[in-house]
DNA sequence: AATGAATGAGTATTCATTCAT
DNA sequence: CATGAATGAATACTCATTCAT
């Protein structure tokens, strides 16, 4: 298996930080190949193509991602103590690293709709996650009984990755972390008095 | 003035269809041209450069967006209406114009964060009309009152850009318009049971 | 007669000066239009093309060349004298016309081998009254009986080119006009003690 | 060393012929490449730009040429006969070269002024030996005492040129060499009877 | 005579990927 | 496993010239 070998992680991470620092069209392969300290050839052995860099290099991220935020809400009684957790967990995890925030919310974006679709993919255990906590909220008669689990999902996470994309188009020189319980009171009681 | 001349805007329309069908990427300057009816080089007696072409296209469709919008909230006296016509006209221009939706959502994101940054300062009047409605709302007591405007409006336009994009990349086979009063209801009241 | 009417002139020093101050690439027929004061079209009413400019910039101000060097050499009875009446007059005319200097000395040359023919036919009547004066001077014995004219008038031709060059290409910072009787002697007399 | 690689060598001789061949502006990349035997991308292995191909050319040929040309001289005692030998060396590898002869007359010559600016400081060696012996000629007593040593080597050297250009306009038709001791003696005591 | 909007041919360079060693 | 030299497809933009007004 490829990503058990130490070249792999050593090449995914040299991507992350080509992209953070380029930007994602003039991180050319052989630029990642450099960083990593192998041959341009030598990327091709552990991955399919340039797409493949990419893909793989968010399925990693992603996967640590729901790992750990699964293990965190496990213990969490209330749907609403959920949602602030995942808040905090999402907003702490880009915090601690700027390069991977640069990656996700602002380079991996150019890539073209095929790769967007595969990215999108990747990104579905994530989405399940919010469902679920929205479902259980639902049932546990925390949450509206008649609540759009779809939109619902959808207005989440389009919460939290138009406030991340803000923080890092503004150079993350504010707190992110902080922001999650105002985030989260918004989400849960809304605009009206 | 350029753009009160027929070429500018047939340069411009057939910019949106030549990025919708081919992609970014693939949408040649001369591809454009022909599309437009008009030579390669007639492009550049209208735009300084292709950004130039991607720039004007968004310019000129965003400031109808606004403007539009202005005039139909203008006869409203509660934010919450306001906020409901907002959605409604916004998920009402991209499902009349598919074309549009696509090149606005996914296809004009593959620019790089030079022209990206271009992009969102045209888009700041839209942002600004969105916290314009929520400073009344506050100050007529229809909103919180200690309602934090910023990151309100972030969790607004968030949520309409990923309903938006989802509707696109789910090929725009549902009715986007109809999901308008769920939207606001759901802004306006939060999750919370 | 084309040449006659005074925007043939207009057009002609415009190239002059267009020339001098873009280089030779650089002057484009709109700019030199521009500068002439007339529309790119009216260009097409004086001259051919673009390299009839050329051609006819460099007749025009080579005829005035000859035609006064001609009058000037023509009261002198000595051959030498009129070498050193040559050679002043050469350096003379382009020490007066900076931008005349740097576009026979420098950017006409980056014409296609083809210009570069037709305007070396225009230089046949410099070259010719070069070669008249050598053969008065043979005539006459001041000159070495022997003398292979078409060899000598290379020499003459290729020193004063080479001279007036090295000074443009040191912006003409030293006085041309000074050197002529040094250059005047060496033609004459050689190197040898 | 990049210039010890056979490649380098293979294109710019490709480069030579298919400037002779086509002309300056003709000689595409794509064109040089094929003729090199190598593909495109490759040029840009071992060549920064185009243009660094033609200053390269003109280094790499010239640099032979001041070479050959010191050894040459360097066993003679007389000035006269090395001023000799330098114009039958120059003539001679320029008529064994008609490629050559060709590119450096007439087509590097239409290259803009900054890259002419830099093939000039290629030239700087030849002018700097041909100045050589002018002084040593002086000390010697062989040469005037009071020659313009600068004057003088603009002399020497726009006679060689323009004698070439010349052969090489008539299409190389006569012997260039045949006319190294007509063109020394000329130099040497002049015109004068 | 004069205009100037429109035309459209032409080319250097980059970089993901391969494959002989 | 690893290398890195070699490959070659793909595209925006300029500017001399035309011609309808």
């Amino acid at each position: 298996m490829k990503r058990n070998k130490p070249k792999y992680h050593q090449i995914i991470d040299a991507a992350v930080i080509a992209i953070a620092e380029n930007g994602y069209h003039a991180a050319q392969v052989s630029k990642i190949a450099k960083r990593a300290g192998v041959a341009d050839g030598t990327i091709y052995l552990y991955f399919k193509n340039k797409e493949d860099i990419l893909i793989s290099l968010f399925q990693e991220k992603m996967q640590n991602f729901v790992e750990n935020l699964e293990k965190v809400v496990a213990g969490k009684q209330k749907a609403a103590e959920k949602l602030l957790l995942m808040l905090e967990n999402h907003f702490t995890i880009l915090s601690d690293d700027r390069h991977l925030a640069v990656v996700t919310q602002l380079e991996l974006r150019q890539s073209n709709k095929e790769l967007r679709l595969k990215i999108n993919n990747v990104l579905k255990d994530y989405l399940k996650l919010i469902e679920k906590i929205l479902s259980e909220g639902v049932e546990s008669g925390e949450f509206k009984s008649d609540l759009n689990i779809r939109i619902t999902r959808q207005m989440i996470f389009g919460t939290i990755d138009e406030i991340v994309t803000t923080w890092v188009m503004n150079d993350q020189k504010y707190d992110l972390v902080a922001l999650a319980p105002t985030v989260s009171k918004l989400l849960m009681s809304g605009l009206s008095a």
